[in-house]
DNA sequence: CTGAAAGCGCTTACAG
DNA sequence: CTGAAAGCGCTTACAG
């Protein structure tokens, strides 16, 4: 039986408001007191109950974080970053992983983070219209990542832009026809970056006079395998890629297996570049678009932290973090002659 | 304001005693009146207050996971599974992310899950004896992955014959002389696994007559960086290696950089293989000893759940899963001739 | 500076 | 089948 409040008031013969105040540095509490009170609490070795403090106390001192699939290398810095900032100021931390697009409806739907959590950081899951208004009512402080949605603070990147400087990279280097590793136009979870990087790189092609070809926008789902297969998907059209932009990292190094698996050179036949900056990226000497993960994870906690301490007088704020093109080996100048020698 | 369950109680016309029985679906209910109190449950967005019914009951439903460096995927895979299975169970699950030696200290001597879970998962940290003693006197249930301890279930795999199995693969291709990229041998954090894995690696060469050379044991953080470092380190040997066993791919991975930037070529040159069967691994060929990362997570969550359920009666479940060995790119025979043709 | 008491929102014997 | 009441272990006005 570990021992309870009453236990350290009697050990230390002083009120459990006592204790409760000298283990909790409140002022007022005679410094010879204290000391008692912080003796007998060492000796039984007492820890308050955090369910009957939270109870009293009307806070729960937990944060939940939401993510679409806390395996993805994404999701796990961006939640260790979070976490930091939050563990450090004393704060719990939930994991809420609401994968698929049933398991969001529910989520969302039944809320089980209600009386749970002081607040919560979604990351990356997109909101409908009702489900931002049920929010709302719910009364928790809500911070986003990777999206943006009025009345709540978030921290995003530019994908429109850096879309479109990963493109010029590769227009730059004098490719044309440049495939797409995204997600499905209609996917069902509705994600937001998909949208806007496509969006840049439309942009991209279109400001250069290139024309955008929907047979080479492919799905890749955002995984090894889907980058691996969207990639074989690309390599069939009749006028082949001589470049990709995959949406992200994952998708890219996939990719790159498919293209040397049919016997591609990378650069040299076809150029590759990413999106994310993968701690994997510099060891299979990616080029990328790096987004600044970790960081992205604990500005969104301090914007939580700021919500639950500070009144949210004024403005709700928005952060938006750099990008950065990184650029390694898997991007090369397009090849003069595109067809074998011997093929003539 | 949120709806108590006394605003239930007196929207369905009831007490809060039925209310508390109708909505956990206990019996010696009237239907009529559990219909009752569900509709004003419903109307009102009723949920019940986590913190109270804790207090009250006397447990948390939470579990607390502990975990080193969760942003490593070998712990993201194995929190996932166990989340899967705890949460399914109508568990939370709380994470503790505990890195570096000192980390360790501080958890373990304040313990903060106390009162806070029901039970915890501890994966791959080592324990010191002081340290199991406080834990059994904190009577949380505990469930270790990566590591036996007598008095916890746990969820292992046998490393020590895994590792000799990934050497003896390399001194099958006719490899002798085979460094490993491991842990520094006096590794503050005391991982077993490296330990085990040392073990059979050497076990095998001896089995075999070879040399266990000191110098060809590397130390490699079980990181990108550190495999890469360590593989830079194993090259300046006299008589350098013609075989690489990494203790994770990771570490693999990296080698494999170090291995290309210096002009050598895998598996030509240089045969390296692995050990989880990380995602990456089949994207960048790697041979690998695989273990199955997700089911120990899952297992792990399992017996925990049983503990909490069940009377521990009877012997302590340790339960071992099986590793198998993948070959892919990276190993291949050993050269006949070593030097380079022109250096004769 | 300190204590007695109410209250946080539930659950659970106990009685009927 | 249902309710009144005690209790879970804290915190926080309120009084002194």
């Amino acid at each position: 039986m570990p021992a309870s409040i009453s236990d350290v008031a009697s050990e230390a013969g002083v009120s459990v408001a006592t204790v409760s105040r000298a283990l909790r540095g409140l002022p007022n509490v005679a410094p010879s007191t204290r000391d008692r009170v912080l003796l007998a609490a060492r000796d039984l070795d007492y820890i308050a109950d955090p369910n009957a403090s939270r109870l009293a106390e009307g806070r729960t001192k937990t944060i939940g974080m939401v993510v679409p699939l806390f395996t993805q290398w994404f999701f796990t810095q961006c939640v260790a970053g979070a976490e930091a900032v939050l563990t450090a100021a004393g704060y719990d931390v939930l994991l809420y992983n609401v994968s698929g697009a049933d398991g969001r409806v529910r989520f969302l739907e039944s809320m089980p983070f209600r009386k749970r959590v002081d607040g919560i950081i979604v990351i990356d899951l997109p909101l409908a219209v009702e489900e931002i208004a049920r929010l709302n009512e719910a009364a928790v402080p809500v911070v986003t990542v990777g999206l943006r949605i009025e009345g709540f603070p978030s921290v995003t990147i530019d994908n429109v832009t850096a879309a479109g400087q990963a493109t010029e990279h590769l227009i730059g280097l004098g490719h044309e026809r440049i495939a797409l590793l995204s997600n499905l136009p209609d996917d069902p979870l509705k994600f937001r970056a998909p949208v806007d990087r496509r969006e840049g790189y439309q942009r991209a092609l279109r400001s250069h006079g290139l024309h955008v070809d929907p047979l080479l926008d492919v799905p890749g789902n955002f995984s090894l395998e889907g980058g691996a297969e969207a990639m074989a998907h690309a390599l069939l059209a009749e006028d082949p890629p001589t470049a990709v932009f995959a949406e992200s990292d994952e998708m890219a190094i996939g990719a790159i297996k498919t293209a040397r698996d049919a016997g591609l050179a990378v650069p040299e036949d076809l150029s590759i570049i990413g999106f994310d900056d993968h701690e994997m990226a510099r060891y299979v000497g990616l080029t990328t678009m790096s987004q600044p993960v970790v960081a992205e994870g604990e500005v969104a906690g301090t914007l939580l932290l700021e919500q639950l301490t500070d009144p949210p007088q004024g403005k709700v704020p928005h952060v938006e973090l750099p990008t950065e093109l990184v650029v390694r080996s898997t991007t090369a100048p397009r090849r003069a002659v595109l067809k074998p020698v011997g093929s003539a």
